[in-house]
DNA sequence: TCAATAGTGTCTGTGAGACACTATCGA
DNA sequence: TCGATAGTGTCTCACAGACACTATTGA
């Protein structure tokens, strides 16, 4: 049997920290207008792209070129999700190769195409988009309980206090102070980067870097 | 721009214990014989095989599929690994997802495509095979270490010094016996199954089965 | 000085790991 | 009875979590 080529394209779930809230970036579909076949029209949809064999000479480095063409930026941090293959929209049968991304407030140029996660997670979203998102979540919150993976969802430099809100946030639970500080000074990738950040009329707090870009830690345990 | 279709294969590493020692399933390519344009004659490669439109609904679906008719036999347990993409053979851009399987000896007809993880690791395997087996190795070490998952190594029954021997096996450390027990029952993944296994001339060990299929549980903390 | 948050020290209960013990089989 | 492995009980040391304490700021 020959084998049959198909469609497929890359589908990145891309995570931020606005307001003390977890959002995902989304971008509304083109309507009916322009075309009459066109699939989920209006509807919101991941900041998706077909992969270009002529440019891409990688998965990651198709996501990499597709978000930057959607948000000018370049992440913080991403990894691969899961590959979806099916009869997924009126199209036919196409393939969806689906990452996880993370990136700080900072590098956003606008606020306007971020959805808060608990609204998304309520919107009928394009294709199996909610399914794909739900598993982003998921991910992430499994990742967020054994791993310093939230550390990119903050600045070059950031505050312990900051990172832990993130961590609270996520996890949607309070931490102990000085528990955390001790996880996070035992996976040692961040140092002090010199620099402080005052807040108001109290005591300032340390700022931090990572040691090295774009990698992780995973501690031997749960937070919680 | 138009989207490009591209060729996608599903390529599993299904991992089995023969004799106290991990094994991979690898098959041999065609030789030249047959057809001179055939890309890595005669080099062992993992048993993968086209996605089929008409047929396949879903990935899960099509590794199914393919994985029984190579082996005749359906595995005890399967996720995802990781999608590749690029130029990865003489024929142009293509697009291979993998997984990774699990299956007990029992189920095996023959031994004869069996090779020892080892032994693996030093061939040359056609494509980027030894990317992905090598990724696939890591996924099943780490995850041996928080998990369940080398129950799926085993038959519908077994015994825990089995079990533990796996583990010790995959994690390439002893393990105590009274701590190994407390994590497993801790679990609450199995139950005895009623019988007994007799060795030898000394107590026989008791037999347990999955309460689930296919289901397993990820311990909060690692074992070593 | 106070209020507020940053950051550190201390104490205690839990529980994992080390290891000793009992159980059960065939010979 | 003995030798071998299966399975259970116990004890202890480390350490995570609770929480109290000190540090530093602006007003």
């Amino acid at each position: 049997m020959k084998p049959i080529p198909l469609f497929c394209s890359i589908d990145p779930v891309v995570f931020t920290i606005i307001n003390g809230k977890l959002h995902v970036l989304l971008f509304k579909r083109n309507s009916l207008n322009n075309n009459p076949n066109e699939p989920f029209p209006d509807y919101l949809a991941l900041p998706g792209g077909a992969i270009n064999v002529n440019i891409d000479d990688s998965l990651d480095l198709a996501l990499s070129r597709i978000l930057s063409e959607k948000t000018g930026a370049t992440v913080n941090y991403f990894e691969q999700l899961e590959s979806f293959g099916g009869f997924r929209d009126t199209r036919g049968w196409t393939l969806s190769i689906s990452y996880i991304a993370l990136i700080s407030p900072q590098k956003l140029k606008s606020t306007a195409n971020w959805i808060p996660i608990k609204e998304a997670q309520d919107l009928i979203l394009a294709f199996d988009h909610n399914i794909i998102l739900n598993k982003a979540i998921q991910r992430l919150s499994n990742k967020v309980n054994y791993s310093t993976l939230p550390i990119h969802l903050l600045g070059d430099e950031f505050t312990l206090p900051q990172l832990q809100k993130v961590y609270e946030i996520i996890l949607n639970e309070t931490l102990d102070k000085s528990s955390f500080r001790k996880k996070i000074e035992e996976s040692n990738l961040i140092e002090p980067s010199g620099n402080e950040l005052k807040n108001g009329a109290f005591r300032p707090s340390k700022l931090y870097k990572l040691k090295k870009p774009g990698i992780i830690h995973n501690f031997g345990k749960n937070i919680i």
